[in-house]
Parts: C-alpha cells; sequence; structure tokens
DNA sequence: ATCGAACTGCACTGGCCAGTGCATTTTACT
DNA sequence: AGTAAAATGCACTGGCCAGTGCAGTTCGAT
C-alpha cells in the first residue's frame, strides 16, 4: 500500500532508538553501533538514513523539539477566557508543569545544553520551532484575558516570560535538573505558588 | 617560606588550565595534554597532582563553584533594611544578574548539564556549595525586610526562589544559553521587569 | 654539597569508535 | 518470476586519547 513503506519504518524506528539511545548515554558516548542495534537494524541503514553521526543527531532533536511543541500547544487550551483567570492558570500551569518535567523534555535540554558549544545552531532550531511558538501562544491568549478584564497586563510577552520564569525555574531547581521525580504534591504546590505570585501582580485587582 | 611552594603552584595553575579549557572544549572533548600545555605542565604533572581525567574535572568545578558563592553572596549584600526596597532590590538584581551571565558561571552550568548523566554527585556539590547558600541567603534578607515591614512574605525561602526565577530564566532566553551577551540596556530592562512584578506580588501595599 | 621529591620529555599501549567496502540476502513492486 | 533498491553481516581502517614507563633534570631543604 504506502509507497516504500520498509524504509520508511526503519527511518522511524532509528529515530526513536536514537532519541533513546542518546538521552541515555549522551551524544558523544552514545555509539552508532548502538543506535542501530537498539533500532533493530545494521549500522549500515543508519548510514544509509542519515549520512553520518551528527546528521541523526540532528533530526532526532528536530524530531523532539516538534514533539514537545505540540504537547505544550495543547497544554496551553486550558487557558481560556470563559472560565475563572485563577482557576484557568492554575490548569494551564499544571500542564506545563508536567510538560516541562517530562523525561523526554530534560533530555531534549540535556543534551541541548551538552552539545551548545559544538553546533550553536541546534538552539535556534529548537527555539523557533518550539519555545518561540509556546510563549508567543501563551502571551496571544493572556492578552485575551487581560481584554476582557480578568488581567493586568501592560506587555503580554512579558507577562508570559514571567509566568514561564515562576514555574519552570522553581521546577528545575526542585527536581534537580531533571534527575529527581518531584512528588504530585510538590508539584501542585510548586505551580500553586507561581499562580498565586502572578496574579498578584497581574490580578485584577492588583494595583 | 611555604612548604613545597612550587607544587602549590603548579596545582593551581593546572586548576585554573583545566577551567578554561573544560569551559571551552567540553569535558569529553577536552585532553589532558591540552590542559597540562595550557597549564604549562607536563602531563605527568597533572596526574601526579589529581590521578585522573574525572578528578581533575572534579576539582575544577568545586573550585569554581566556590568561587561563583563568594561572588554571589557580596552581589547579596546590597539588600538592607535601612534603604528604599525597590532601590535596594533593583540594586541585588543588577549584581546577580551580572554574576548570572558572567562566562565562569555559563560555563559552569554548561558542563554540569553536559555530564549530569555520568557524574550526578557533581550537581549535589554544587548545589550544597554554592547555589543552596545563596538562596538561604536572600531568603534571609528578604525575612528581615519582611519584618521592617518593607515587603509582605509569607514564606522567605519561596519569595527567594521566586525573586530567583523571575530573574534568572527571563536572562537564561534573552542570552540563549550563554550564547549571546545581552546590552546592557536589556539586562536592566529584565532586571526591572523582574523587580516590578516581585514588588507588585511582595509590595508593602501589596493586596 | 647533597639528597630526595617533584617535574619533564618522549615514546608507547590499549581501548574506543566513526565511517567504509563488499558480498549476500531480503523486500517491494511489476 | 524478475529486478532493483534497500538492508544485512562482518571485517577493516584510521584517528583519537587516557594513562603508563622510563630516563633524565630541576629545585627546595638541610
Amino acid at each position: 500500500m504506502t509507497v516504500t513503506r520498509g524504509r520508511i519504518d526503519k527511518r522511524q524506528a532509528i529515530l526513536d532508538a536514537a532519541f533513546t539511545v542518546f538521552a541515555r548515554d549522551g551524544y558523544r558516548q552514545a555509539g552508532v553501533d548502538t543506535v542501530a542495534a537498539a533500532a533493530g537494524v545494521a549500522k549500515h541503514t543508519v548510514y544509509n538514513h542519515f549520512g553520518d553521526k551528527q546528521s541523526l543527531f540532528r533530526a532526532a532533536i528536530e524530531a523532539l523539539a516538534d514533539d514537545a511543541l505540540t504537547r505544550n500547544l495543547t497544554a496551553l487550551e486550558a487557558l481560556r477566557v470563559d472560565r475563572d483567570a485563577d482557576a484557568s492558570l492554575t490548569e494551564v500551569g499544571r500542564n506545563l508543569a508536567i510538560c516541562y518535567c517530562d523525561e523526554k523534555s530534560w533530555a531534549l535540554r540535556r543534551l541541548l545544553y551538552a552539545e551548545l558549544a559544538s553546533m550553536p545552531d541546534l538552539q535556534d532550531i529548537v527555539r523557533s520551532r518550539a519555545t518561540d511558538k509556546v510563549n508567543n501562544a501563551l502571551a496571544d491568549r493572556l492578552a485575551r484575558l487581560a481584554l476582557a478584564g480578568k488581567l493586568r497586563i501592560k506587555d503580554p510577552a512579558v507577562a508570559a516570560e514571567q509566568f514561564g520564569a515562576l514555574l519552570t525555574a522553581p521546577l528545575e531547581a526542585r527536581s534537580r535538573l531533571g534527575t529527581r521525580k518531584i512528588p504530585a504534591s510538590e508539584l501542585n504546590e510548586t505551580v500553586w505558588n507561581a499562580v498565586q505570585t502572578f496574579l498578584r501582580a497581574f490580578g485584577p485587582d492588583a494595583r
């Protein structure tokens, strides 16, 4: 049915395996042999599809970024004008926190950080494919809440930046850069702290 | 005068060179030969002092963390009860921002992130030597401001965490993980944004 | 002046791994 | 059934680098 189905399947299998192995071992430590084995594929096949190790890595990062984007955009959908700001922000906060603490997200950030020096463009790729879009979407939704009189916001972009900051920075510290799983109660508390502070600063009756 | 002075000097030279080279090339990519050359020392001397590459790396990280601690604690000294909260917070914010954006700080975070998987204990070392102490010191000072009626804070630890979040997360994004130098005007603006939001949430006339 | 510890220069081993070549087999499509 | 593209298995090269061994030199202390 599908054209060259076997080929496409293998490509995806390699991509998945590459992510798993790179996330576990890191880019340098991971061997192409290991990736091939994890994908159930001959090493040659990997090279046939991706040319060299670096291209494979890039492809894996890009796929990961796209995946993160859709998950984050979905998380934002809980932020609606027709809802109570407090409850809505809390739910979005929780959703975003869960995305942020996902094992895949941590792996992506780790790999990015680690190879920042040797592949500086990777960061731009991830930013333009995921981070920026999520921030913009969040700013858009905050702007609508502000228009509806539910928030007092001068610059939606700054507000979005700070909402993200109040969420992610504490999560980063508390999860110890992703090496510790945050218990649900602590996660909820962190989200609650972020939302409370955000609302004190930007809520409808903020000074 | 000093016992085995020559030895101590070499040790420090190696440590400095190790930091420079590791920061530039990354732990894996950096060669011990390169470090030795940068220190003006024979490779054997490096092994005499530090045993193996990993121990050298750990020692360099620890020295870096200690250095960061003292710089950050100094930065906090601008936060005084006898000053205007706004001006005081802004100055501390600026000081901390400068520490955070320092090339050494970025190098430390990068190396930490990159080797997180292979040396998980490094993070604990850095946290206990630097991060935690800075956060505690900040929380202490905020508590004194609160006692003096200049801030409305329930939990100083959370307030400190969030002040840090409002500062560092935007800086991380805007400097693109340290690969871009933030112009002074933008840095000031970021600090100002953070302080304004913090004061709206925790200022004396916050709701 | 002498002794010993620390340092040097150089050559070498052993392991790791990206990437290649080739002969063979499987798969997809006609 | 036949064909070409894709995949496989395996052996191999070449480069990189941590760590060692050794013979000789410098330096600080007594």
